[in-house]
DNA sequence: TAGTAGACTTGATCTTTATCAAGGTCAGGT
DNA sequence: ACCTGACCTTGATAAAGATCAAGTCTACTA
């Protein structure tokens, strides 16, 4: 494993601040694994034998029933995932594979339930990981429950926008058709939404999006952080994160 | 607070395995709240002040926005809730009120956060109830996305005889515009689509159902451990929990 | 026990979204 | 530079689900 790979995952909210000795023994046992595009890195319904920290690449967690597929989540340098399933050694609810060349690493979840119990440090870090991805699936279900898909649209190209750091002008980093499944829609159907959205502050062209009028985007969708998020670090902080602001509901 | 409760609640998969000192301790700035039915207990947007214990009655939480509104869950004794956005001093994502007469433990997320740090074993237990959260979560979401209404309310059908210990036979905990809402749909589609429901395999009397043909039922949504639930317990236990045997994808 | 409010059902209609079927566009490989 | 396969768009149609508007039932209250 490449120290530059080791010391951004050391860097990483879930490793920050974990005893160095625990972190040295879980990467003891850790590989790094190399996968072209579109490789199945788990399967739903198997059973997690590790942790998987996405290094470089990006990764789609999707789910399948009954031959129909939808994406849950596409997970980019450096993130985790199936957390829950390894520290639960339950089965995978969702299915991961590459959708680019990535580089992955691999955490066996017994060391790493082993580690957790003996180093409180980790153990915090790791309740404060799955609670943001319980908030941000729980924002999902939301997201779906209560907006049309037009307004999903319009949501997620402001949440976009301010991934690019606020920018008026970015590019899709995912392919279209894996948005209108993340959101929950056919291809056609965001298609035709995007093009009426053409005249409620956005152009397209291609993957390129440019934001002309952002407070009417904001009309077609409502922002609100509730559901858009972020989630901004804890008050005890004393400063809340740099982003763009959404209106509160 | 009375001694059963406290006994009920030490029980609680949260609280089983923590040091007694600890419990003690949390036990000890904790209040029971006896609320009427209909009482907003959180409100979403808010900030992550207590942990709630349901000992009593039953709660929903629900998600709002621009004046629509959705059931995320229903919590019944004794449940807790919003565990994440107090082990994250978060503001909630959703709301709950009561639904009838009930008794809630109020635990302050400060205290909470403190000890959990302090005792390894309730860490490891926060991070278990955690994954569940998100594991149950994620199922919701993926319930919405991969099935029609019409499979959905079998699958709750199907659910419900398992939480009645898999009887033919049982009564709907909780109203049906809130199953409705919590599935993602109108009262009205959900009255048709039970209407439609009857010929295979279920009855309605008001909220008494009953199952005549499980298999019609089953074949009417596919039911699926990774979508349905239940989560066994990890298999390090050698067995899995009693219950009524869902097909794998 | 009668009244009443809320829940539930039913029907008619409309909107949203999916499906099916062609085209068109773009990028990577030969 | 062309071919090829994918993604994406567009149009026509169909299905699923929402909305609106009455009604009916039911359970609680007075």
């Amino acid at each position: 494993m490449h120290p530059q790979d080791l010391a951004e995952t050391r860097n990483l909210p879930l490793f920050r601040t974990m005893l160095s000795a625990s972190f040295d023994a879980l990467m003891q046992s850790a590989m790094t694994q190399r996968c072209p595009a579109g490789q199945e890195l788990i399967r739903q319904g198997a059973r997690a034998e590790y942790l998987h920290v996405v290094v470089e690449g990006s990764v789609e967690l999707y789910a399948e029933w009954q031959g129909r597929r939808t994406t849950m989540a596409v997970v980019q340098p450096v993130g985790t995932f199936i957390l829950a399933a390894c520290v639960k050694d339950l089965p995978y609810l969702m299915s991961a594979r590459t959708l680019e060349p990535s580089r992955v690493l691999l955490i066996p979840s017994s060391d790493l339930r082993a580690i957790f119990r003996r180093d409180p440090e980790f153990a915090v870090s790791i309740v404060g990981e799955l609670a943001a991805a319980f908030r941000s699936m729980a924002r999902h279900a939301k997201n779906l429950k209560l907006r049309t898909s037009r307004e999903r649209i319009a949501g997620y190209l402001l949440k976009q926008s301010a991934l690019a750091g606020g920018a008026d002008r970015f590019v899709l980093q995912i392919e279209k058709r894996l948005v209108a499944s993340y959101l929950g829609m056919t291809p056609e159907n965001l298609s035709r939404a995007l093009k009426s959205l053409e005249g409620s502050g956005v152009e397209l062209h291609g993957h390129a999006v440019t934001i002309t009028d952002r407070a009417r985007l904001a009309e077609a969708c409502e922002a609100d952080v509730l559901i858009d998020g972020p989630d901004s670090e804890p008050l005890s902080d004393g400063v809340s994160l740099p982003g763009p602001a959404l209106s509160e509901d």
